[in-house]
DNA sequence: GCCAACGTTGGC
DNA sequence: GCCAACGTTGGC
């Protein structure tokens, strides 16, 4: 069965422009390093699952477009990269500690921003908007889906 | 830059 | 296993 996610990226470090100006308009999910987030890409997700594309820490917050999981799991390379900030040390190769999939941007849409998702009624209850929420993935009630893909026209 | 909220680490 | 200290996230 089809699931649906909310994945969150800094746009200054891969941005809905980036992944769609990629081959396949397709990007691996690198940097990942929450145990929570890892196990939904690793245990969770499947491919063709739903993904709303999140621009976070930025100056517009919100979801800017329509993405697919498009990739079975597999271990982030970032985590065995000394150069890379993701570099993990702990990490190591016969058993990685850090999982990916690759996510491929389906439609780029206008930003519906986060004060307009807190004020539009019947997503009161969207995951990423509860208070506190600071995990970089997270599910998305098939009704929100549906409801946001509506107002995407998407 | 501030700071609330949460996650992780490590001493005990 | 507890919990204080510290680090990170992310909106503002």
């Amino acid at each position: 069965m089809t699931q649906y996610w909310l994945m969150k990226s800094e746009p200054d470090e891969v941005s809905v422009d980036d992944a769609l100006a990629a081959p396949k308009s397709t990007v691996p999910w690198t940097g990942v390093r929450n145990y929570q987030a890892r196990n939904f890409m690793r245990d969770q997700m499947r491919v063709g699952d739903g993904v709303l594309f999140y621009h976070s820490s930025c100056a517009e917050p919100g979801i800017v477009g329509i993405a697919q999981v498009a990739s079975t799991p597999y271990p982030d390379p970032t985590q065995f990269d000394r150069k890379s900030p993701y570099y993990d040390p702990a990490s190591r190769q016969e058993e990685p500690r850090w999982s990916l999939v690759d996510v491929q941007v389906v439609k780029k849409t206008r930003n519906l921003t986060l004060p307009e998702l807190r004020t539009t009624p019947g997503l009161e209850d969207l995951v990423v908007l509860r208070k506190g929420n600071r995990l970089s993935i997270t599910p998305v009630e098939p009704r929100h889906w549906r409801q946001i893909t509506k107002l995407l026209g998407a």
